[in-house]
DNA sequence: TTGAAAGCGATACCAA
DNA sequence: TTGGTATCGCTTTCAA
């Protein structure tokens, strides 16, 4: 393999002048970047970054943790924020923690050893074990997806709880009197549905007939949802589903039952992905901004390791309820 | 920030074995892998894979390089893939390289010079150059989604052209007479409906109405593409789609129009995603199996990292026409 | 504008 | 079972 020597060899100039012309060719005479980049075409040099890295103590590597990039919320967050990371010269490791987030410590370890110069974690919530290797790494960290009163460091996201508060009204608002629920079991899934009971439980209503699925979610889970809702008592009313592909599954269940929607039943999703925001008007949705999300987060890392200030700890990007009551 | 050394120094011995414990344990006493483990206890001691991959020449990276994430198809790839790479102790280096692949080369460079032990390709076209790269650099190299006869190392995928046949003689043998194409301007896709068309024109079909969208597609280009198609003069009859969102978009357009499927017109997908599996009756497709695709990509690198040899340089993973046509 | 020397933090290899 | 030493390929720093 070649070496910066061996290319300095070839050009007859010394590693360090191999080096300035690939890093900052402008302190190079123009003639000396010729001589080199000719010797860099004929050798097919390529540059070893782990040993850049290790002598710079930067690697230019930004390292991502999200639960599952099956389905379309994280991964477009994750393609948004590589578009801007990219841009600015960074490459992503990306980590796969899967539901629960059990794999979160080991991964965190394996990820922290290649010395990432930023990490996206998804959510606030981390041992404290883990909360102090984190703060301990000195690097620029954004919590997505969720907000926190103490993040680690930064955080981007929305909260849950208003989520599931926000529904809840809404549905009261809309008349409403009876309420069920399909919902994740993942942490962030739970503290929607769960504030949103008990908003509906404040509110004097009750039961709240509620069904718990594992995560990540699909279209079946949702159609099994709704056949459990009925088994557990409930005819018509309002349904939250903690995903869009739960309310679908909701949907074609209902419609497979031959139930009106939304005459019987009012389905309500979370998320506003493709599918739910263009091909099914009898769902009303709670719409994520998740683009932005990865955008506001490569932004918050980078102004950072320019050496800017972030102004705030957090940003809530908000979320909005998306109406689709009307067929 | 901790080193072996600083750990080494708290345990009493000497930097190697340090990091036998670490690597190897069971080459190490009892009691001294005890005292050392305390010692990085205590220290919060994060190894350094920079160095140790210098050292060592093995990184413990594969590199993957996928078009695009938004969209299931290769995402799911992608999980299957990480999971089995997680397995065996192998983090992923994503990089994105868009449609069409322009940032290919250069995202080449900048993910070589981090030295990955393997690597997994979208196609099995690159430049002479990167060509030359890409062997140069010694690694086990999968390229997936598409089969080569000369494949840079291993190929794990299918045939494209034989996915535009089949799909024109599964409608022919339908009894269609009368053909459209919405399609993708991308490599692969423009594979699938160019032979389609071929296949087509030569059972003395046409004209076969053609409409091309960019990609990455989604529903609304589907939409838009059956009202091209209609203002092309297309008015009944088998309409292929490049991927199962043009697919949908084009039956949600039908659906506004009045147009019956699968009376009126008839639409086949191309990618079976959960959407189109198990929502979209109407719609016939064609099955890859994706996690598949990632599972034995990685099987394959982890072969050959291993130290085996993988029998065949090319694997078909073959497709599966699923009918779907009646209601 | 260029170069020489000294690390960066680990592992390989050989010796004890 | 343990330790010493050379080395991996580059950048930093300082001097010319």
């Amino acid at each position: 393999m070649t070496t910066l020597a061996d290319v300095a060899k070839l050009a007859g100039v010394s590693a360090m002048t191999v080096s300035r012309v690939l890093n900052r060719p402008d302190t190079v005479s123009a003639e000396t970047v010729a001589e080199v980049r000719k010797a860099i075409d004929k050798t097919g040099y390529v540059p070893n970054l782990l040993a850049g890295a290790l002598a710079s103590n930067k690697t230019n590597l930004i390292a991502v943790i999200v639960p599952t990039i099956t389905g379309s919320i994280f991964s477009a967050c994750i393609q948004s924020l590589t578009d801007a990371l990219d841009e600015a010269g960074y490459q992503m490791l990306l980590g796969l923690s899967g539901y629960p987030a059990a794999r979160e410590g080991r991964l965190l370890t394996a990820i922290l050893s290649r010395r990432p110069d930023g990490l996206v974690l998804t959510g606030t919530s981390h041992s404290p074990r883990d909360r102090r290797r984190l703060k301990e790494a000195r690097i620029p960290i954004v919590e997505i997806w969720d907000l926190s009163h103490r993040p680690v460091d930064m955080a981007v996201g929305f909260s849950h709880a208003a989520v599931g508060k926000a529904v809840a009204e809404f549905l009261l608002g809309k008349g409403y009197r009876r309420f069920a629920m399909v919902g994740a079991d993942d942490e962030r899934a739970r503290l929607r549905w769960m504030t949103y009971s008990q908003v509906l439980q404040n509110n004097g209503i009750r039961p709240v007939v509620e069904v718990v699925t594992p995560a990540p979610t699909n279209l079946w889970m949702g159609r099994d949802g709704l056949s459990r809702l009925i088994a557990d008592g409930f005819r018509d009313g309002a349904i939250f589903c903690s995903s869009d592909a739960l309310a679908h599954g909701v949907l074609l269940e209902a419609q497979a039952r031959g139930l009106s929607v939304p005459g019987d039943i009012a389905v309500m999703g979370f998320g506003d992905t493709d599918i739910a925001a263009y091909t099914v008007p009898a769902l009303s949705t709670v719409r994520i901004d998740r683009f932005g999300i990865g955008r506001h987060a490569a932004e918050c890392l980078l102004t950072r390791l320019g050496g800017g200030t972030v102004p705030g700890k957090t940003c809530d990007v908000g979320f909005a309820i998306i109406e689709r009551d009307s067929t």
